[in-house]
DNA sequence: TATGAATATGAATTCATATTCATATTTTAC
DNA sequence: GTAAAATATGAATATGAATTCATATTCATA
């Protein structure tokens, strides 16, 4: 940010900026996102974004700041230790059902992810926090099967995320299934998927 | 395009300026692939890519024309009669089969959409190709397992689409998985998720 | 209520890229 | 061999979006 707001207008300023932006990106994707249309949408001019953001980069950096901390959590809350003991129905319902509570209180964080392919910055954002996400799950699988080998695990998870990443995705586009729906097939397929791989090994 | 080649010359460039331009959207998208670096890589100027191509986005449009007659062969040779003695994995067998082979003969294709996202313009010219192979699919889906309601197959063919789309984008970006592990994978994602819906209503 | 700091504004500028155009060269046809 | 058509070139221009900046207004504080 080029400087923080002072005053109590400034702050709701930012906020509505932050608001609309995010609004914005979420529809047509970062790239194709004018600082025009934002700032239209903020009810504000253009000279009032730059007097806080230095840039349309520091706008989108802000935003990912605001939702980084609460992605965070979401992994984290989850015992990985608990995992031996529990049938993969239990590990996925454990790996889905706070992801499921995080899309659903940040519609906008998905949709900016998932209308933004295809942007350097917005890849460069989100590495680190798919990154965090990979190793997490991937401890997940390794606490949970551990006579698999963590190259096969890796394997799995990479295919698992890259199932529940495009169903996100669908879930944000279409309007034939909603996010419920979306989550309970997604279940259905990880559970289903995985359950032949950990029994033939576990045996 | 704005004017066909006449010459042998001319028709070569053609060829050599749309490789070039495939590459390049591979590469990088659509969006961010510049005229300059087509005609650069096509070792031309940007005025000979004018004397044939009307615009940026006729260089795209001719490229998905070169394409589309084999995308939709893909789907066309499938004889849906064939389906209702199948099983679940001949019949995932059958739509797969002919999709790998077609990707690993149009690598570019591929890669030109799976990078694209967030271009309206790919979005438009995807649209009747997805439509076309949505709807090919669904029939199949429908020959096969008739004793299912339309409406519950139309939901698990959009799951399995966006299984398929999603695990074709992984194949080109990863380093870690060849196209025919993900094939595998593929397959067994499909597979195990389809037989329990199958069998349920089956019996 | 006066003064400086904070905030607001949008026309002007910058900048990157698509597109055109005047001009040059090569090929074809007679 | 030569004129017309086809193709080639890249500097000039057009376009659209990000960013700046001179100027105006509002707010906090004394």
């Amino acid at each position: 940010m080029r400087s923080e707001p002072k005053q109590k207008r400034g702050k709701q300023r930012v906020e509505i900026i932050l608001n609309s932006a995010s609004e914005l990106f979420a529809e047509v994707g970062y790239d194709n996102a004018t600082i025009i249309e934002i700032a239209a949408r903020a009810g504000t001019s253009v000279g009032s974004i730059y007097q806080f953001f230095s840039n349309k980069e520091g706008i989108l950096r802000a935003l990912v700041e605001k939702y980084v901390e609460d992605v965070s959590r979401v992994y984290t809350d989850i015992d990985a230790e608990a995992f031996p003991s529990m049938t993969v129905e239990e590990i996925m319902q454990a790996v889905l059902l706070p992801l499921k509570e995080f899309i659903r209180e940040n519609r906008d964080f998905q949709a900016i992810f998932s209308n933004s392919t295809g942007s350097n910055l917005v890849e460069e954002l989100m590495a680190p926090i798919n990154g965090m996400w990979a190793q997490r799950t991937n401890e997940i699988f390794i606490n949970a099967y551990p006579q698999i080998s963590p190259k096969e695990l890796k394997k799995y998870n990479l295919i698992c995320m890259t199932v529940v990443k495009s169903l996100l995705g669908l879930a944000h586009h279409s309007d034939d299934i909603s996010l419920d729906e979306v989550f309970e097939e997604m279940q259905h397929v990880l559970v289903r998927y995985m359950t032949p791989v950990f029994e033939e090994m576990g045996e």
